[in-house]
DNA sequence: CCACAGAATGTTTACGTAAACATAGCCGTT
DNA sequence: AACGGCTATGTTTACGTAAACATTCTGTGG
């Protein structure tokens, strides 16, 4: 027994118990260099005995670089990002990568603590979501050097590459379908406050293909709470309830639309007769409802996907800065 | 300029900047000793014109601690446990401190990878899902001498400390429930062809009672799918068709359940006249439903922050082995 | 039996930070 | 004017690892 604290093993003390240098137990370690089968046999078992754990912060600094990927993300409440996520650690798992992350909870202050903070790890990338940042976010990335993708959208400047859609066009291209079902008076039902800067451009972009064909979106209603199947349900039942009531009625995303189609279901309004509905991101959970919500398919685990790829590649082959993964607008029966 | 490599800025480079020593920019970045005004501006000043950013790795090897809370989750296409992960993220941010996780998709040999690539970080603390784990991911953890928490079940021996329920005992009570309702033949639909071991111990107590009350699971259908509504829906349809069909449904969790009361409200089938259900876990979507499912709720969110104050708090005020955050019953209008 | 190639192992150093200790300057007191 | 006690700053060192370079050993060919 040493007189060390009670820290830790290091290969020091491998070294010591094998009766090697700590050099010899980092070749051994990791397997490089010239070794004999006795040596690699005794600090094996050295190791093994004492619990040694090698230590990645040493090992890091030394290197100068990080398995680490930084992932920031607007919050885990919606399935959207989590798959996303997946997407990411899907791609980054056997290569020996780990990442790190955050949520922001849509605060643009609290994206810019998180960025400060991730970087401070020297990850090998950073992966944001959307293109708006505040410029405090866009330097501290710039300055640091690290990679930057930026996933969701791609309406924008992407501080250097992004992989997403154009939330914009994914507005208009509902807005079109709804128009050609004959619809003319529109409701809309969004969350978080407006701080979603993506399903604003989404409601722009519905908003002014409606009005650009003389039909009218007759009312936004925009909680401030996070989106959630019951909070679509309780805002579709108070639209409905307007003496204002609209035929047709947008939601921000694929869990508000849910809760409506379950507030009609549950009051007995036949869709799309009664009242039209249309989502947006084709969740997958929406194939197991009775009546199929017309909505807009969203490359989820694709960007996530792509992101990680192009953090890891040596040479990415992507050279243009933004990538549109595309949508796919899938009609169901609710419109 | 200097000739040094293209390399980040470190407190040496700042020094020079600021025409001051590594160890005063030490003390400026962190507000910590005796500094002059004057000597502060000139530093803070350098630091910003050099786009100065800290070297957590170096931090954290030479203070031999880190901000690290590591963090293994089982999957995150499951609400369940991203809302465990909220309650933890939510619990570390604003203390400074940062997760890292990973995902095991319920295989035990990519748990023990990931737990000690997690490790190697010299977390703070060790978050695990459930109680069972190899015999080498336990003895890697008790080496590493890492504060561990396991969350979600208490049905078994903890290695340190584990927030959970009584997965097995939640099986009970659903049964209880659903035998004092009347119903005697019961089917069960699961998934993650039995991967996930407390989805098995909740069907052990949910069969033990059933068949203690001298009423029978007649059949038990677990797929090797991943959990999802979609996949709820497909089972049910196929367990309602069969010839021995039962008059109740028990599912491993929510998620089916949901699938299940798609299928019904799809096909027409009057619950519970038709078919009883119940689920597991009382996820708030359900709430939006238009029939409510009787199911089990469960304190995922409290898991989460008591197991990460666990891990933050200099002195844990739990001296339990197994601190059980119960559930609860919620009878709702599906049996 | 010696020179020499290569294999096996050891030594030094740097990565960026912060505690511990050292020193220089300044002010008030006697 | 000499001393003590601050305050402000500087110097040294260690954290654990791995590249680069140095040394020792082993066996082979001439």
């Amino acid at each position: 027994m040493s007189l060390k604290t009670e820290s830790r093993p290091t290969m020091d003390d491998v070294a010591v118990e094998a009766g090697v240098s700590q050099m010899t137990v980092s070749r051994v370690m990791r397997g490089t260099g010239q070794t004999s089968e006795d040596v690699r046999n005794r600090v094996e078992q050295a190791a093994r005995k004492l619990g040694y754990v090698p230590n990645r912060l040493a090992t890091s600094l030394r290197d100068e670089t990080t398995p680490l990927i930084a992932v920031v993300l607007p919050t885990l409440g919606n399935r959207v990002f989590s798959e996303v996520l997946d997407g990411i650690t899907a791609t980054l798992s056997g290569r020996g990568l780990q990442p790190v992350f955050g949520v922001t909870e849509y605060s643009e202050n609290t994206e810019e603590e998180l960025v400060r903070d991730l970087l401070s790890w020297r990850p090998q990338g950073i992966i944001l979501p959307g293109l708006e940042h505040s410029d405090a976010t866009r330097n501290a990335i710039r300055a640091s050097g690290v990679r930057v993708v930026e996933v969701m959208d791609v309406d924008g400047d992407p501080i250097s590459i992004a992989f997403g859609l154009s939330q914009y066009a994914a507005g208009q291209a509902t807005a079109r379908h709804m128009l050609e079902k004959g619809y003319r008076r529109f409701g809309y039902i969004g969350s978080q406050g407006g701080r979603d800067l993506r399903a604003v451009k989404r409601i722009n972009g519905f908003r002014d293909t409606v009005c650009a064909a003389g039909a009218q979106v007759v009312i936004e209603r925009v909680s401030d709470e996070s989106s959630s199947m019951i909070e679509g349900r309780r805002a579709t039942a108070e639209i409905l309830s307007e003496a204002d009531r609209p035929e047709a009625i947008y939601y921000s995303n694929d869990d508000l639309a849910a809760g409506g189609i379950m507030h009609c279901l549950s009051v007995g309004l036949s869709m799309p007769n009664d009242v039209a509905l249309a989502g947006f991101n084709g969740l997958p959970f929406l194939e197991a409802f009775p009546i199929r919500l017309t909505t807009v398919e969203t490359p989820r685990l694709e960007m996530g996907i792509r992101a990680a790829h192009h953090l890891i590649d040596v040479n990415p082959t992507e050279d243009a800065m933004r990538v549109d993964l595309g949508f796919r607008l899938i009609p169901g029966e609710t419109c």
